[in-house]
DNA sequence: CAGGGTACCTTTTTATGCAAGGTAGCAAGT
DNA sequence: ACTTGCTACCTTGCATAAAAAGGTACCCTG
């Protein structure tokens, strides 16, 4: 998948699916792969920026399965940010859209 | 306009609108300029890279409005590439909405 | 106690858009 | 003739963000 693509990307898709559900990093990298590919040192430098930038607040919670996850719960500010960030996405996607499909149907 | 959305999407707005027609640097800028914001200097750096990479050829042109215009017309190594990444670009955007969406309807 | 899955994290590398700057041609106004 | 503004080309240095590669540590099974 091209890197370049991503970039900006995966921090909507981050804040939507935080949008939905409280969940920790290693499960966004899950459910973001259902749909792109994503590597795993790419969510927490990301995690740390998003949560510098006062997008989320954190808990521990333990685990059978392994060490504590780290849950991340969204602030106000964190669904304004997503919300903004996704009708930035539909227009921006629109407009590549006219471009690429060469406005007026090939 | 964010920025990074844009990575990687110039070059195929690029090729997509090459593969039209031929058109010079600055005519470029003023068609992408239409749907997407982009700045002078990012297409000859653009240009160059992917004229390094064999995807047009090149010729000039006379103008009677300024100086002599370098048009760019693509190759088939570049028409296929247009190809490639237009097809990853429709998946990308595809995967990205399941997610924004919240792969059910919210 | 070794191996594999879970779960956290960091450092370095790489790619690419932008700002800011430069050169030069041409036309219109003073 | 000189200035202004638009056209049209180009380069250098900076900022950003994803990935690769690496590390730590928990828990369960054989």
């Amino acid at each position: 998948m091209n890197i370049q693509f991503k970039k900006g990307v995966l921090e909507l898709c981050v804040l939507s699916i935080l949008s939905h559900r409280d969940c920790y990093g290693y499960e966004l990298v899950q459910e973001i792969s259902k749909n792109i590919t994503i590597s795993e040192g790419t969510i927490y430098p990301l995690l740390r920026r998003l949560m510098d930038d006062g997008m989320f607040t954190t808990y521990l919670k333990e685990s059978s399965e392994g060490p504590p996850r780290k849950y991340y719960t969204l602030t106000a500010r964190g669904r304004q940010e997503q919300a903004a960030l996704a009708a930035e996405w539909r227009r921006f996607v629109t407009g590549v859209n006219l471009i690429v499909e060469g406005e007026h149907g090939e």
